[in-house]
DNA sequence: TTTGCTGCAAAGGCTTTGCACGGAT
DNA sequence: ATCCGTGCAAAGCCTTTGCAGCAAA
């Protein structure tokens, strides 16, 4: 079994847990969503899944880009002044978010859950989670 | 010259400065949206100043709001699953959100600053602004 | 057979826009 | 007289929902 059979696998695992029917539709939305790095759209999600899937509908895509959430596989990031975009990273992390070409890249830096620790425990706020925006521009 | 008409001689200053007039309902949208510390939304918003100026519309709101955002006086928070609310604290800060009350609260942090700088300089990132949301359950 | 899913179209909700009237300079 | 702002209504955009046909267990 391959990489990519290995990661079908555990979503149809996950999906059935929860009662939900693994699809073709929805197994080929979970892939694009859940390695895709760069963050997409509803409607990019859409578009790239629909080129094996032809007659895939966005509604679909929306269903299980919703479903997804629920299982908290990706995580919706609402951005002012763009797209939803969605990430599969569920770690905590930082978001680096280029203002110039739109780039999300994801930052793992070992002292978050220290400094989100730090912070929240003078505020007598007990955390669940986190969203790290940084903006500004990337290297490029 | 007490507080609140310091204050809106502020805001007048603003306006003025970008070659907006300061017209009674810009002021009263900007005094709601830039004291209110419950990070309204603009339906709120809209409603509160209502109160005192009855004949507002929904669009002047969404259109001072908008002005409000030019003049980095207050930033849109995005939030997944509800509405869009605006915060008038543009100092580097956190926020705690509340999933049980729906509660934003500020939390400033000596710690901030140094946080996003550390992180960002390892990764070749010019930061010039953030976003520091930390999801969880407030003392209420 | 029963249950749930897809895909289309329509509806929804928030936000923006067009435009005529009115106010200020 | 000109310019800008207001408020209403309509349009826009993204997302969700309703539903008939279809597929899977």
């Amino acid at each position: 079994m391959n990489h990519l059979q290995k990661a079908d696998a555990a979503t149809i695992d996950a999906l059935r847990n929860k009662g939900y029917k693994a699809t073709p539709q929805r197994i080929a939305v979970c892939r694009y969503a859940l390695t895709n790095q760069e963050h997409p759209t509803a409607q990019k999600t859409y578009l790239e899944v629909k080129k094996h899937h032809p007659t895939i509908s966005l509604a679909t895509v929306y269903k299980t880009l919703q479903i997804l959430r629920e299982l908290n596989l990706v995580q919706e990031l609402n951005l002012p002044n763009s797209k939803t975009r969605f990430d599969p990273n569920m770690k905590p992390h930082i978001n680096l978010i280029c203002q110039k070409c739109g780039a999300i890249q994801d930052l793992h830096h070992e002292t978050v859950g220290e400094f989100v620790q730090k912070v929240t425990e003078t505020a007598n706020f007990a955390p669940s989670g986190q969203r790290l925006d940084i903006y500004g521009v990337c290297q490029k």
